[in-house]
DNA sequence: TTCGTTGACCTTACGACGTAAGGTGAATGG
DNA sequence: CCATTCACCTTACGTCGTAAGGTCAACGAA
């Protein structure tokens, strides 16, 4: 398409200020936009510029396209946002390791919070989306198969799932959503923190923060692996317990 | 503008038939409108047509007033998000029982579970906020003190903390984007998977769903207790432990 | 060859949205 | 009496998702 020699060089010239015909930066064009191309390049976009900077328009820029054109491809917005997360969870291993139900429901924990936190703006999409995917129903499927295959019931197959989810999910959630980046401005923090330590309230809350939290040896997402320790062994007794009759 | 009488009955007529100047339906006026007033609507609003819904000017409307009055009171609508969060936490309960540490933390997390569960949109919006509100700093504030008080040691209180209400945050989470409401459209929604069945993909996805979650006497929620028993116990253990000495 | 069809992409436009800028008119206090 | 204040209003801008319909190259049949 687009025969670039004697019928028409480009469809669109835009604001290319040299516009030699073969070397543009990032639109590509010539193969034709697809849907997984654009589900991409809508990972890629709200990586980079947050969820609230991905707008169709956008979008259709960073594909060298106009934003009507995505309609083609897709029905709307809401279809991407669930190609999105649908994508994110294609990125999670799925649990195959040998050493046992714990480990690899510990390994798949991590893969889990790993993947939320490299795509920010996943878990606040996650809670709007009600049609899975096919890479989500696979993830799905996978650990119900596990814990199936370990020896788990239904009902406490059920337990498990919905705890652990829960478990990781709220955990992320509060995680990605520190007002801190990386310790680096704690001290930025703690000043803001000013006014509410002088009015004397609080002070569980104070000590707390200032005695702990923003101590330098302290790391939010430290606290992940303790719980969710504690959840694996109070499943792996509970299983027990309930696989030989209450 | 528009001087009716000549003292001004009504601001703006608008729609109202009849217009007798002072039994007015929903917008009171006369009493002349405040961050509380706004804050308060703003969460009527959400809960009744959901957090999409709550707009500037539809909610000025309820108010009876235009929107750009609404920047009078706050500053943007990021403080009417901040401020309309803050009451959500302000209707949960402290934990207060004379019970012992387990029972509070039991109690407190069903009334957290139980104000999410009122205000849906409340989740989604909790983890975009930055700053809390006093409401959720006096909540904050009489946990951490529980836990002090429990005689927990500040790592100990941060690994509870941590925990529990990551799990109560990812389980209403789950718990309020469930496809169904109340059981009511179980058929509906087991209906719209039949496609996915017939494909022979997912077995244990479709097992668990069928055999169990679909099942009569299923319900979601019912999980809510087993894993906050779960983890509760198990931190309790881990408190005991840690405080003879590892 | 010509020509209708198709399909990918574009243009224009609409009715939301949050909010900047700047009134207006009644109450208030000197 | 009049200047100030303050609560509320009007208008307007730029951005959003997307409906409706146009354009134009590629293609298959005649």
């Amino acid at each position: 398409m687009a025969p670039q020699r004697k019928t028409k060089p480009e469809t669109r010239a835009k604001s290319e200020t040299k516009g030699k015909p073969e070397t543009k930066a990032k639109p590509k064009r010539k193969v034709p936009l697809n849907r997984e191309r654009a589900l991409a390049s809508a990972v890629a976009l709200a990586d980079r510029e947050g969820i609230a900077a991905l707008t169709m328009r956008k979008l259709a820029e960073e594909l060298g396209v106009e934003a009507m054109s995505l309609y083609h491809h897709v029905a709307n917005k809401e279809e991407i946002l669930d190609g999105m997360v649908d994508m994110v969870f294609a990125e999670i291993d799925l649990p195959r390791s040998d050493a046992g139900w714990k480990a690899a429901m510990r390994e798949r924990g991590a893969s889990v919070r790993a993947a939320l936190n490299r795509h920010p703006w996943s878990i606040s999409i996650m809670e709007s989306r009600t049609s899975p995917g096919p890479a989500t129903l696979r993830h799905h499927d996978a650990v119900i198969g596990y814990c199936r295959a370990a020896g788990f019931s239904l009902p406490m197959t059920a337990h498990a799932f919905s705890m652990i989810d829960s478990y990781i999910y709220g955990f992320v959630m509060q995680e990605v959503n520190l007002p801190f980046d990386h310790g680096d401005d704690l001290h930025d923090l703690a000043a803001s923190m000013e006014p509410l330590f002088a009015a004397g309230n609080y002070p569980h809350f104070i000590e707390f923060v200032t005695e702990h939290a923003l101590q330098p040896g302290y790391a939010y997402g430290d606290e992940f692996d303790f719980g969710l320790d504690l959840i694996l062994d109070g499943l792996e007794v509970a299983a027990r317990k309930n696989r030989r009759g209450e």
